[in-house]
RNA sequence: GGGCGCGUAGCUCAAUGGUAGAGCAGUGGCCUUUUAAGCCAUUGGCUGAAGGUUCGAGUCCUUCCGCGCUCACCA
């Protein structure tokens, strides 16, 4: 089905016709440059600075962004990936006929490629003069924003593109104009590449597993379903990369670590998205506590790296990332912010009761991890600010987490909050085949009896299992939500370039 | 899934139930150092969709679609 075309798409399209019949060919399919446009303003500052010869010559390819024409010369503004530089156009030197169709036939929003010398102009930009210009690609649709300007190097806008539902499902449009956005994705990038930097340093392998699993594992999550119609068989998608990784660690892998995409059919919210991008490392012979302060040691290499200072300003709130962070016993932190000491209630009936007491409302059919665990997330969770970590969870809500000695029905676990908001999760691994077993069975038979959701038995992890599993201590994290810190964004769905949104009929 | 809010020109936004407007960009002019260039003129709308109330609906009511916030859900 044809596109409805705006007006000011179809006047664009009359001038690509126009193009044409003039011979020039509106999307040639090469191109040439010399210089981005960072490396043209510093050609011409370095021939002033030295004194050489000759002004640089040289050829810049970029966006259109603006135009201002007066007459027989026309300011322009391109922008490439390095930045903006304006480009000055003269009759009398491009020619009147390719001036004329400079300012008649191009629009904002096509890319052209332009050559030239550079100069300063008497308003002190550093400009390049055009001798000839290329039309490289014609846009038909306009950019949604058309006017901004740059004040001491940095872009105000005075029009945007504001509306956040046009702005995730084009994103494209959103990067064209948005330089802002682009950073995001930048730093981004650069939080991943420090991430394995410090692995790497220390030995980790990178690894890659399975993303399409028969059986799923390793959270508490609902799956994504798929089948695979030659095998015949039904195929999850991750939810965590967990159970695979620590198979490694029986092959005798010590260190692994794994950078990818985790997928979970749940709410979608502030901080959550259905499909996310995860870090999780195992460290063979190491404990919860290592890997505490190794968790320390990342993010601070990372911030360090990325955005060269551990203290950073998040939605206002000023974060301090330098070590040690907090460390805040489960236990005390719930009595701290309920007045509720969980370990004076062992059961899930005792607790619920003390919960009532204090006004606290309680699901009636939730065992006593998930009361804990409510606990966490009501209470608890909204305080830890600062960088914080949680540590000693109750067993039943950590089914693959090592059991403190001489406490059953605690584990060795924790999880580190930023900001209200959970950022990792890690523990002592279970390496117990026997123990393992009962979590898994005591987890299926909780399941089943409340949870409409069923953890499927991993027979062959349990295998793997008593092959021998060194002790070690794992971790987990959310790239997403350490991007949204370091970028201070509000929501999830700014730093993934395409998040998910309801599908829309178009037309 | 519940509650609240929003949806008007390409973009950003106006419009007591009474003729749908502005800025930007677009189009036509003038202009040889501008930079949100300026000046003059001007095009552009199924007001998210469908019903209803009314003499009359962008505005009130109902349903639907989408987005946002929030609650619930979410080892």
């Amino acid at each position: 089905m044809p596109a409805e075309y705006t007006n000011l798409e179809k006047q664009r399209l009359e001038k690509l016709e126009q193009l044409k019949q003039k011979g020039i060919e509106p999307y040639p399919t090469r191109a040439q440059r010399t210089h981005t446009s960072r490396q043209a303003i510093e050609a011409y500052e370095a021939f002033e600075r030295e004194n050489l010869g000759e002004a640089p010559q040289v050829i810049l390819a970029g966006r259109l962004r603006s135009m201002r024409v007066m007459g027989k010369i026309t300011f322009a503004h391109i922008e490439d990936g390095d930045g903006r530089v304006q480009l000055f156009l003269r009759a009398d030197e491009v020619g009147v006929d390719a001036f004329e169709s400079f300012n008649k036939d191009l629009d904002l929003g096509d890319f052209i490629q332009a050559a030239g010398e550079m100069f300063r102009t008497r308003a002190g930009e550093v400009t390049l003069k055009v001798k000839e210009y290329r039309l490289l690609a014609k846009a038909i649709t306009p950019l949604p924003a058309a006017k901004d300007e740059i004040v001491d190097g940095q872009i105000v806008h005075h029009a945007t593109l504001a509306d956040p539902e046009t702005r995730y499902r084009q994103r494209y449009a959103d990067l064209a104009i948005n330089p802002e956005v682009r950073q995001i994705f930048r730093t981004r990038a650069a939080i991943v590449r420090a991430i394995r930097e410090f692995l790497d340093a220390q030995g980790f392998l990178e690894v890659e597993t399975p993303i399409l699993q028969p059986i799923y594992g390793g959270a508490a999550a609902r799956p994504f379903t798929t089948y695979h119609n030659q095998l015949k068989q039904t195929l999850f998608l991750r939810i965590s990369f967990e159970l695979y990784l620590k198979r490694l660690l029986v092959g005798n892998l010590e260190r692994v670590y794994e950078i990818g995409r985790d997928f979970r059919n749940e709410g979608v919210d502030r901080t959550h998205n259905p499909e996310f991008t995860q870090l999780e490392f195992y460290c063979a012979y190491a404990d919860y506590l290592q890997v505490m302060e190794m968790t320390e040691a990342m993010i601070v290499y990372v911030a360090d790296k990325v955005l060269g200072k551990r203290i950073l300003t998040y939605q206002g709130v000023t974060l301090d990332l330098n070590p040690p962070w907090r460390r805040l016993e489960l236990r005390q932190g719930i009595l701290e912010t309920t007045g509720i000491d969980f370990q004076a209630y062992p059961t899930t009936q005792a607790l619920a009761g003390a919960m009532r007491n204090r006004g606290i409302p309680v699901d009636p059919n939730a065992p006593r991890g998930k009361l804990i665990d409510g606990l966490i997330g009501d209470y608890l969770e909204p305080t830890l600010i600062q960088p914080t970590f949680l540590y000693n969870y109750p067993r039943d809500i950590s089914p693959l987490a090592k059991s403190i000695p001489g406490d059953p029905t605690m584990v060795e676990r924790f999880e580190g909050f930023i900001a209200g908001m959970e950022l990792c999760n890690a523990f002592t691994e279970l390496n117990d085949p026997l123990d393992q077993e009962r979590r898994f069975l005591e987890m299926g038979r909780d399941y089943d009896s409340e949870d409409e959701q069923r953890h499927p038995m991993d027979e062959d992890y349990l295998r793997a299992m008593r092959y021998g599993m060194p002790p070690n201590g794992g971790f987990g994290m959310g790239i997403d939500r350490l991007t949204m810190l370091f970028t201070d964004a509000p929501n999830i769905r700014e730093v993934i370039l395409f998040p998910h949104l309801r599908e829309r009929e178009e037309e």
